[in-house]
DNA sequence: CTGAAAGCGCTAACAC
DNA sequence: GTGTTAGCGCTTTCAG
C-alpha cells in the first residue's frame, strides 16, 4: 500500500520510503497496470472520442483540440471511426462504455434511439460536439448548422447573387451537411429564389470531386452566380478549376465553401466560406469532461453554442 | 460463466442457453466491463497508436489507416500525440504500456535509449512506422526519407536545376524532415552543387508560412531555379504565391515538395513531390500487429519498406 | 455442456 | 505514516 500510494503521489506517505519506492520502480522497470487501478477504483483516465472519420482535416483538428484540452490531466484519448455509419456508432459507444471511460465525446446530436438510450444509461460526463441543432443528451459543444447556411445564404443574396447552385458530397450520410443544405434553401425560397442547379454526389468530399462537379454545373449552367458547396474540400476544387479554365472568380461567380480551411482561405482567389471553431470546440468538449471530473469546482457552461463567422 | 461464454461466442454453450442469455442481456441494457476483462484473461483489444501531431493530416491518414486495418478485429484505437517532444512520447507510451495493450504503434525509428529500452522490455508487437532510416525494436512499415532526398535532388539535377533553394519549418524537432533534407543536400554535394539559400523556421508547416517564406526567398535570390520545401503544404503555399505573384512555375522556378497531397496535386500549377503511401502504411502496420496476435496464421513480412514514387 | 474455485493487480476502507 | 483485508467483474482451470 506504501508502494501504490507513493507511485500514485498520494499525501501521507513519508518522504524517505516515497523516495525509496520511486528508486526501486526505476531499477525493476515498473510499469503500472491501469487495467488493475481502473478495475479497484471504478475510475478511468481514459476519455472516448467518436467521430465520423479522419481523413476530413477538421475531425483531426477536432481530436487535436481534445488532446490540449487534457493535456496534463493524465486522460488517455481513445477513439473511434463511425464512416458516418449510425450502426457503427453504436457499436464503438458501446465497446467504448465497456472501458468504463471517464468521459465520452461523441460527434453530433442525431444519435438514433437506442443509441441515445445508451448514452443516456451511463452517469459519466457526455458530450455532443459539432451541432446545436437538437437535443443534447447530457452536454453538448458546437454550432448550429441550419443558420450557418441560412446566414450563408442571406449575405449572398444581400450581395446580389441570383442564380445559385448547389455541389455536395456524402450528403446522405452527414447529417450536418444536410442541415445547412436545408437552412441555405429555406433562406432562398424565404426570397423567392431557389436553386438554378444541383449536383449532389455520394463520393467523398475531394477536391478532385469539386473541380469535377464545378467544371460540369457551369458548363451546363453559364447564368450561374454563386455556388454553395457542402464544404471549403469541394469548394477548393471548384477555386482551381476556375483558376485553371480562367473563370473570373468572384466576379462572374462565386464559391462558397464551409469550414474555412487554411488551404481553402489562402487561395489566391477568393472563396467565401464560414470558419468553424474546430480546436476550441475539441478544447472546449475536453474541459466540460475536465469540469465534470473535477467536482467542487465552479460549474461551467454544459451548452456550447458557437456562432461561426463569415469568411 | 454460461453466460461469460455465451457473450463472448465460445463454444460449448447450447443453442438455447445463449439464446437466452442475449435476450437477458439486452433486456437489462448490460454492458459488459472490458477492464475485468482484460485483466482477467492478460489480454486486452486495445492497440495503441504515438503520432507527433494532429493537425497534419499525414498523421490523419496513417490513423484512418490503422482504423480501417483493424476493423472488424474487435480492436480499439488508442492514441497519444507528441508534439515531437521525446519526453511526452515516453511518457505516452509508459501511460500505454499499463493498459495492457494488445500491440503499439510507434512514428519513427529515432526514439531515445531510455524510451527504446520501454518498448523493448514488453513482449506485445511494436510497429514503428514512417520511418526505415533505422533499427526498429520489433517490426517497422516505413520508407527511407535520406532515400526520398537523394532520389528527388538527382531527379532534379538531371532535369537541369542547378540553384537550388531550401524551405523548411519546424526542422529543430522533425528528424524525418531532417533526413530528407541530409538526402538532398548529400546528393546535392555529390554533384558538386548545394544550396543558393536556405530559410528554415520553427514555425509549423502551414500554407501560410509557405507563401511568406517563398516570397521572402525569391525575392532575394531571383536566381533560384527550383525550390525544395520540407513537405506540400509549404510548397502549396508557394504555388499559391506563385499564382498571385504571376511567377512561372515550373519554368522559370520549380517548386518540390514532399507527400504528394491531393490538394498540392491537383494544383493549376506544377508541384512536383513524393507520394507518401500514409493510408497503407497505417493499414499494414495494423496488419503485422494482428498476425502477431493470431499465432497460427502465416508469418507475415514484419520489416516493410515502401519506395515512394516522385509524382 | 455447465458450474465452482481461484485469482488477475490494483485501491478503498479501516485499523493501528 | 503504514499495513491488513476485502473486493472490483471478469476469465482460466478443472471437475462433473
Amino acid at each position: 500500500m506504501t508502494a501504490s500510494r507513493a507511485l500514485r503521489g498520494a499525501a501521507d506517505v513519508s518522504e524517505a520510503n516515497v523516495e525509496k519506492v520511486r528508486k526501486a520502480a526505476k531499477e525493476i522497470g515498473y510499469v503500472g497496470n491501469h487495467l488493475a487501478g481502473a478495475l479497484s477504483s471504478k475510475r478511468s483516465n481514459l476519455i472516448g472520442t467518436v467521430i465520423p472519420s479522419l481523413t476530413n482535416i477538421v475531425f483531426a483538428e477536432v481530436l487535436s483540440g481534445i488532446s490540449e484540452g487534457i493535456e496534463g490531466s493524465g486522460l488517455q484519448p481513445v477513439f473511434g471511426i463511425t464512416d458516418y455509419d449510425p450502426e457503427k456508432e453504436y457499436e464503438v459507444i458501446r465497446n467504448m462504455l465497456s472501458w468504463n471511460p471517464a468521459g465520452l465525446i461523441v460527434t453530433g446530436v442525431d444519435q438514433p434511439p437506442d443509441t441515445r438510450r445508451l448514452l443516456a444509461s451511463t452517469d459519466i460526463p457526455i458530450v455532443q460536439i459539432m451541432d446545436s441543432d437538437g437535443d443534447a443528451v447530457d452536454a453538448s459543444v458546437g454550432f448550429s448548422h441550419i443558420t450557418a447556411g441560412t446566414e450563408m445564404a442571406k449575405t449572398l443574396i444581400a450581395q446580389g447573387r441570383r442564380n445559385f447552385g448547389f455541389i455536395g458530397s456524402n450528403l446522405a450520410k452527414d447529417t450536418r451537411a444536410q442541415k445547412r443544405f436545408a437552412g441555405f434553401e429555406q433562406a432562398l425560397t424565404n426570397a423567392g429564389l431557389g436553386f438554378v442547379a444541383q449536383e449532389k454526389t455520394i463520393a467523398p468530399s475531394t477536391i478532385q470531386t469539386g473541380m469535377d462537379l464545378t467544371s460540369k454545373i457551369l458548363s451546363q449552367h453559364a447564368e450561374l452566380d454563386c455556388i454553395y458547396y457542402s464544404n471549403d474540400d469541394l469548394a477548393t476544387g471548384g477555386a482551381y478549376h476556375a483558376l485553371s479554365a480562367g473563370i473570373d472568380v468572384p466576379n462572374r461567380v462565386k464559391l462558397v465553401g464551409f469550414n474555412g480551411l487554411e488551404l481553402t482561405q489562402n487561395l489566391p482567389v477568393e472563396v467565401t466560406s464560414t470558419l468553424t471553431p474546430r480546436l476550441e470546440i475539441g478544447r472546449k468538449a475536453a474541459a466540460i469532461i475536465l469540469a465534470s471530473l473535477a467536482k467542487g469546482t465552479d460549474p461551467i457552461d454544459r451548452h456550447i453554442s458557437f456562432t461561426p463567422k463569415i469568411v
